[in-house]
DNA sequence: AGACAATTAAATGTCTGACAAATGAAAAAT
DNA sequence: ATTTTTCATTTGTCAGACATTTAATTGTCT
């Protein structure tokens, strides 16, 4: 029995001790957590300790430190947009490290981008509508790097889940499309590959303004299935270019 | 102007630092970092510091320490499974934190949702079908008490959504429709509302053996219309009851 | 009384030095 | 050859100190 699973450090039992304070609702958004060395004193333990349990929560966004007199530790209010960036991190990461193909997050990611379509159609504003096609301008100009046209096909797919006007769908699908961006990069946008993306594009906001989400979803899945073809042509030439060591790199 | 935005403390700066090398490949799975008073030497700063940026890694699983001679903080192989429990506590958070209105929850979710049905419908297996049976059994149980109702009802979309057979799918929208669960834990479910969701999802089970997407996608719109009948409900009924200061005691 | 400056108290951020505990490797004993 | 012991390394924790920040308080002058 080599899983003998040692109990976790007290760093970590106060840091879920807190949390689990947190997720109950014991603990409500701008609440003051007890100063650093009341905490020590509470749970036995040294300010240090305290400390590391509190940089933990602090590196959820649960919590927020302020100095000073007044100052301590206080219950954050988590917004969306603190959250996005980190879930993208974490989002990016999983796709790195796991030997995800690259077909299964593309497939993965349209899937989920489909599902706001029909709330896009319906909710569409002229202010999303014009970020898109200025990003479709942007893509259309040939002197833009790969990585450039990679960024601005990202700001595309946001306004167009932006469009569907609920916060809640935008975070998830932000996650899943911003994670694929690594993966994007890697591939060489040739001016023909370009123009198809940008056909497509101009596709869906035509679909979006005559509130047609049959043909949101068609461009989509055109999309998803010509990103793939140019995603294997990638990975293949990858693979018989003799393993590299690292993937980046030309 | 009082947005001088003071410079971050040393310890997230280091934080930061490593979390860049991790994501930018710099760090592979399975490194190990330079022990603590090396880094501390490197850096310029005290051990106490140095750990407490490592602490704030930890959190997010981007490292893992282990004592002992040969010991020390290595980068963690960040799983599915790991990370889904991280993804579900923040979106509750998210949830319960930005005053987002139970139907907006809900469209999200369903919507969501959405997107496995054509995969799922194509990749079903008899074991998940056995396990969405089984789960439609439990809530069919008269004496099961309305949270083991609703855990039951995740379980059960949990396995819809693994049908689709995309790990990367199945995380994001675990995520999503396991952070709804504590604003379900708020609904009472009678007789009555419980064997309507039941139908709905005997219905589902049905259309995925048929292998006839659009039926699910009719039956979780089905549910997603009923559901936000039953939380407006619960909310006009919390509103009119005067507020009392906590929404989860009776 | 009111405006401005100095003081003070409370809190986090950081440092130093120490010891405990775990752990694998090497040395010693059988 | 195998087992035991020792040992060096590294994280986990503690105690105490000082630096820095911040808002409230107090003091002073007009």
């Amino acid at each position: 029995m080599k899983n003998a699973k040692q109990a976790p450090s007290l760093s970590v039992q106060i840091a879920d001790a807190i949390r689990a304070a947190i997720v109950e609702g014991a603990l409500l958004v701008g609440d003051r957590l007890p100063s650093e060395a009341e905490l020590a004193e509470q749970h036995g333990v040294s300010r240090a300790t305290v400390r590391e349990a509190l940089k933990r929560l602090a590196a959820q966004s649960l919590i927020r430190t302020e100095r000073g007199a007044f100052g301590g530790a206080f219950i954050n209010h988590l917004s969306y947009d603190e959250a996005r960036p980190q879930q993208v991190t974490t989002s990016t990461l999983l796709l790195g490290m796991n030997a995800v193909s690259f077909q299964v997050a593309c497939e993965a990611r349209y899937a989920l981008e489909r599902s706001c379509t029909s709330l896009a159609a319906e909710r569409r504003t002229d202010a999303l509508l014009d970020t898109m096609r200025s990003e479709i301008a942007r893509q259309s100009d040939p002197d833009l790097t790969d990585e450039a046209f990679c960024a601005s096909d990202v700001a595309f797919h946001r306004a167009l889940v932006d469009s569907a006007a609920n916060e809640v769908l935008s975070y998830h699908l932000a996650g899943s499309v911003e994670a694929m961006q690594p993966l994007m990069n890697m591939i060489t946008f040739t001016a023909r590959s370009r123009a198809e993306i940008v056909r497509l594009h101009h596709q869906i906001v035509t679909a979006l303004v005559e509130r047609r989400s049959n043909q949101i979803d068609e461009a989509l899945t055109a999309l998803e299935h010509y990103t793939i073809t140019l995603g294997q042509t990638v990975m293949q030439r990858r693979r018989t270019d003799g393993m590299s060591k690292d993937g980046l790199t030309s």
